[in-house]
DNA sequence: TCAAAAACGATCAAAAACATTCAAATATGT
DNA sequence: ACATATTTGAATGTTTTTGATCGTTTTTGA
C-alpha cells in the first residue's frame, strides 16, 4: 500500500468516526505500528488531524476550543490599564457602543456608572453587563463562532437603528498610514459603521498593535482617539500629528 | 477505549442526563473507577463539567443559570421528553427559529443534523448551537434580564429578515379559547412575528401549562401543533379539535 | 448521634503507547 | 548496473496511561 493510499485511508477513517486507533490502522492497511506512527506524525504537522495517545482525532473546534480560560496574565494587565483609562471616558447617561474583543470586556467591570445604555455586537460582554444592571442592546446578525461577534447584514442593518456618544472598540492594527485593521473583514464592516454612527470614537491597542497590519482596514488613525499601555516618545509623536493619543503607562 | 472516546462519551452522557453517576460511566466505559475518577477530574479542570459526590454534573455557562433559578427533576425530564420529540421534526436544511426558554434550550441537544440554520431570540441558546457547529443567527434587540431574551424594536425589526421552515415555542399557557399566552407583552411581540415567518409552527408546553392564561396572547391554538408531554384523554380531543397534538407520553 | 457503606484521593507497579535508532528493503537517478 | 536516497519494520529504552490497593472523608440510615 503506498503512503498516499495510507494518507488517504487514515483520514476517511478519521472524517468517518471522529477518532481512529492505531491498531484499527495497523490493521486496515496492513502496514507496520511505525509506519502509522509515521504516518499520524506527518498529518498532523500538516493540520490535517490530531494526534491523541493511542491513536488520532478530527481536527476540529468539536470538543478542544471550547474552553477558553486561560490568558497571558501579563497582557491581561496591560489590557487592564487601557479598559480602565477608557471606561472613565464614560459620564452618567451616555449611549455607548463596545465593541467584541478582550480588551473592550474589561472596560465593563470598570465603568463608573451603570445608569448608562450600552449596545455591543459581543456576545460575552452581555452576562457582565446585565450583571452590573445596566440597559443593554445587542444588535442582531450571524455569530461568529471563535469570537461570539456579531456580524454580517443583519448586524449592519440592526446597527443603523442606533446613534452613540461614545464607541469603544478593538484593533488588531494600527499603523500611520493604513489605519485600523483587523484580520476578519465581516467584522470590519461591522467596526466601521459603528464608527460612523458615533460622536466620538476611542481605539483601544496594546502595544502589540501598534504598527501592524491586518488584513481589512475600518477606519483612519485621525478617527479615533487612540489609548495605549506603552510607547516611545518619537512613536507617540507620529501618531498625535494625526489624533489624540493617550498612553496609560504600564 | 482512547482517552478522548471517554471524554467524548462521559460529555455525551452529561448533556443528555444532567447527571451522571460513576458506576454507569465504568459500566459504559469499560474502564476502571479510577480511570473514571481521573477522566472527570481533568474535564472538571477544563470547565467542562461539575463534579458531584458520586458522579458529576452538567456545568450551565452563567448566561444560562441565571434564568434557570432551580428546576425539579421531574419537570425536566418531561422537558426532555418533548424536546427530543420536537428536535425529530427537524430536517437537514431547515431554517428553523427557537424560541426563548428552557424547554426549547433542552431541544439544541437533541437535534439530529447540524446542516440547518437557527435564528433565534434566545441568548442562552447561543453557546450551545455553535459548539454544536450550527449556523446560528441571534436576533437584535434589547436584552431582557431575567430570561435573556432579546425583546423590543430592534428585535421585530431584526426578525422581518428572516423566514422560517419551522418555529419552536414555547408557551406558559394554552387554552381553547385564549390560545397561547405569555406574561411578558414584549416577548408575545416577538413570538407573535416569529409565527407570521413560519410555515410550521410546533408549540412545546408541559401539562402544568395547559388550561392556564396568561397577560399576553400571541397566538391562536390553530396556529401550531402542539407537544405536550402528558394530558387525559378527554382534554386531548379538545384541543385535537382544533389542531395536532401529540402526546410524548413520560 | 453513631456506625456501616459508599465514594474519595493518593500511591505504585504493570501495561500500553511512545519516540528513537538502525538495518533491511525498496525506490530513484545516473 | 551502481550508488544514493527513501521507506519500512523491528528493537530499544522512555513516557504515559491504567487499574488495584490503601487509608481517609463523605453520605446514608437507623
Amino acid at each position: 500500500m503506498l503512503t498516499d493510499e495510507r494518507f488517504a485511508l487514515i483520514l476517511d477513517c478519521v472524517k468517518h468516526q471522529d477518532i481512529v486507533k492505531i491498531q484499527e490502522l495497523v490493521e486496515r492497511t496492513g502496514a507496520s505500528e511505525s509506519t502509522i506512527r509515521r504516518d499520524l506524525t506527518e498529518l498532523e504537522n500538516k493540520k490535517f488531524i490530531k494526534r491523541v495517545h493511542g491513536g488520532a482525532r478530527l481536527l476540529k473546534g468539536k470538543l478542544q476550543e471550547a474552553s477558553v480560560p486561560e490568558k497571558s496574565s501579563k497582557s491581561l494587565h496591560e489590557k487592564k490599564k487601557i479598559a480602565q483609562f477608557a471606561a472613565s471616558k464614560v459620564e452618567k447617561g451616555d449611549c455607548i457602543f463596545i465593541d467584541a474583543g478582550t480588551t473592550t470586556q474589561q472596560m465593563i467591570g470598570y465603568l463608573p456608572h451603570t445608569e448608562i445604555v450600552v449596545v455591543t455586537n459581543g456576545l460575552m460582554h452581555v452576562e457582565e453587563l446585565l450583571e452590573r444592571g445596566i440597559k443593554t442592546y445587542l444588535i442582531g446578525g450571524a455569530v461568529k463562532p471563535r469570537t461570539n461577534a456579531m456580524v454580517g447584514r443583519g448586524a449592519l442593518e440592526s446597527m443603523k437603528a442606533y446613534r452613540f456618544d461614545k464607541a469603544f472598540m478593538g484593533t488588531n492594527g494600527v499603523h500611520p498610514e493604513f489605519g485600523y485593521t483587523t484580520p476578519d473583514p465581516e467584522e470590519a464592516q461591522v467596526k466601521e459603521l459603528a464608527i460612523s454612527l458615533t460622536r466620538e470614537v476611542f481605539m483601544l491597542a496594546d502595544d502589540s498593535k501598534i504598527g501592524e497590519i491586518a488584513f481589512a482596514s475600518f477606519g483612519k488613525i485621525q478617527d479615533a482617539f487612540l489609548i495605549v499601555n506603552e510607547l516611545e516618545e518619537e512613536t507617540v509623536s507620529v501618531y498625535q500629528k494625526l489624533t489624540t493619543v493617550k498612553v496609560v503607562g504600564s
